[in-house]
DNA sequence: CATGAATGAGTTTTCATTCAT
DNA sequence: CATGAATGAAAACTCATTCAT
């Protein structure tokens, strides 16, 4: 395991070694538990070296959120293809979304558990990668309100809000799909999918539970 | 006025007074980061006695979950009132939901956040609770079923998954609606509810999105 | 185990049951292991009555030296009787050591080992004791000679390094036959004494080895 | 002059610095009572530097142990040139423990005072020490029973206990040489030596004291 | 560039000891 | 008398971070 001893090897590649091994170890220990040294051993440089290259540990943490959160999005968007129709594409981004998480446990860790839980510099970052996703959701709502020739004036409310609760109900189901037996990336999408075109469907056709008047 | 320094109070009391302090700081610092200087010094006590009552920092931890976790359930369940019927009880379990995630951040924090990345002991004790709110969802589910006169025999993995699907919308929207300005406990249990509803009724219409061969 | 919770009793009463356990605490502990907590429950009374009682750690810790070098000069000097030849005293005396030191282990730990490693104030007492039983061996010595018809002028340096020897052995097989399965005190007692009275012989003869002018 | 606050040293260097800091301060105040804090600033070092070489207090104690019982064991096989009668190099070895262990108050205090009372772990490092004196007296004795022609058949049992008195007294002896002014080692190897070879000549001879019928 | 050597500041935890009731 | 409530002080240990070479 670990990188071979190899010596002179270009910034860019020491750089990648290292975050890969940060982005191992702060998804398995979390932030705090995470040490420098063992970063450091697992990437096979030396200590001071990180610190060259990435400066703190606050830093080093901030590019691996940085790195995989672009990564997610990444998949998530070249998942889909935009001339396909709005639910295709949905389902596309869902399957994207899960499997992506699903092969990089630690990564997902990392933006979903440990970037939440330790302050704002490192929430913020994840809060800008999820703002992409919800945006592309809504559009990919607005894009069926269209195709189903549907005035596109949808109340903006509960639009962002139907947006929000299905990412939101995606992220869950990712750890819930990464940590349970015999659930796969396919099934999540398929539950999640159902979810979601039900509660658009419901809401193109203006039809909804009313809360009582409490 | 204020907390003054008081002294000599039973045992109860400081051990409450403790709770409190913890669940605040584990709420904003994080388990790791937050420390038991800072835990003590909020609760106006000497950190000895934290350690005396408490007995470890995991302790106090666990017992900081048990608590919030309590507290959770029997705001949902005293929420609801069983002889009313199932759409209204499912609306009243998830306004006292987040009503009380709301008015509890810190223990949200905790439950939702916190206890979840940082290792076995912590999560299982999570995990209960999450299981019960599920049971409770997943008999809501059943409920109305019964009353839409249905056929009681819905596919058991269906339900599990949109019960699953449900609460952990719920838990993300919980987030969320906390950190929205302008966003009441209400409209986030209206959003949710819709969507619940929604899927509730297409999974018993037996009508449901096919995913493409692939 | 411990005292039944048995209220009123003698100020003497509680003191020794204080001293009980904490003989029995320092001894298997150590000093510096051993708790006033452990003490106090192990005796059965709260720790502030300990500190009412004998002031600190380490007053506590003095008193229990006390008590126990007293016990086993007591013992040592009750197991011979002076009308007897001074090898049989000898004999009698060196089973009373072993037999008293097997069944007070506790103690003996306390003044061999815990007493001597901690600092002057409590290694001044056991050597005390252990003048005491110094005194009690050269006198023994002295008294042999006389019944030999030798003179008294044995020479005072060579008396006392036997007697010192003596006694260091001594402790030393005590030590050793509380560990060593199968040895008892009556064999260890055969052994020293087998030792002595030869080393004794060859001083009263005048015989000895010489060293090498070196 | 002195140990000025030298930088930058090789490892070697300074852990043998920490160790000589170790020894003085565990000899001196005892396993539990010697802190971490002052064995590195006797050594001259910071607390995290002493962790960085030897890991824990344990280890730390461990490694004393080790090298101490090393260079004893050692000092006493160097003092003897085995082509020497067996009575003399028994002289010869008492001579070296009693100069080593007086030039080496604290090692020896390690060895003979806290290793012993601290536990299993350490007790066993000291036990292994002892043993191979034990054996190295052993050898001696029988070498000296066929120098005198007699049969080598002494039974082992009495053997034994001779040689464990033996180093018994001789650890006894020399904290007493320690401890006593005016007390050389030469003294106290004559003093020892008389006694063993007493002893020895009784064995061979089969004559020993006869205790009473009990 | 790369690294072995080094540390200041902080962590959790324990313990002897004292009062107010 | 007896005790539940409370703490100051210090212990072992860790870690992010920096230089001199």
């Amino acid at each position: 395991m670990g990188a071979v001893k190899t010596k002179r090897m270009p910034r860019a590649v020491r750089e990648r070694q290292m975050l890969d091994a940060a982005v191992r170890t702060f998804g398995q220990r979390g932030y705090r538990s995470a040490s420098m040294d063992e970063i450091a051993e697992l990437a096979g440089v030396s200590k001071p070296l990180v610190y060259l290259y990435l400066n703190s540990k606050e830093d080093l943490f901030t590019a691996c959120i940085r790195r995989e959160a672009a990564a997610l999005v990444k998949a998530v968007r070249g998942g889909v293809r935009p001339e396909l129709p709005a639910d295709r594409q949905l389902w596309d981004g869902l399957g994207a979304f899960f499997t992506h998480t699903a092969e990089h446990p630690d990564g997902w860790a990392i933006l979903h558990f440990q970037a939440r839980t330790h302050g704002e510099p490192f929430a913020a970052e994840v809060a800008g990668m999820r703002c992409e996703l919800v945006a592309f959701v809504t559009e990919l709502i607005l894009a069926a309100a269209r195709e189903a020739h549907r005035d596109p004036d949808l109340p903006a409310r509960e639009v962002a809000g139907l947006a929000e609760a299905l990412v939101g109900a995606a992220e869950s189901l990712a750890a819930w799909a990464n940590a349970t037996e015999g659930v796969s990336a396919r099934q999540a999408a398929a539950t999640l999918m159902n979810f979601a075109w039900a509660g658009l469907g419901n809401m193109m056709r203006g039809s909804s539970w009313t809360p009582p008047a409490a």
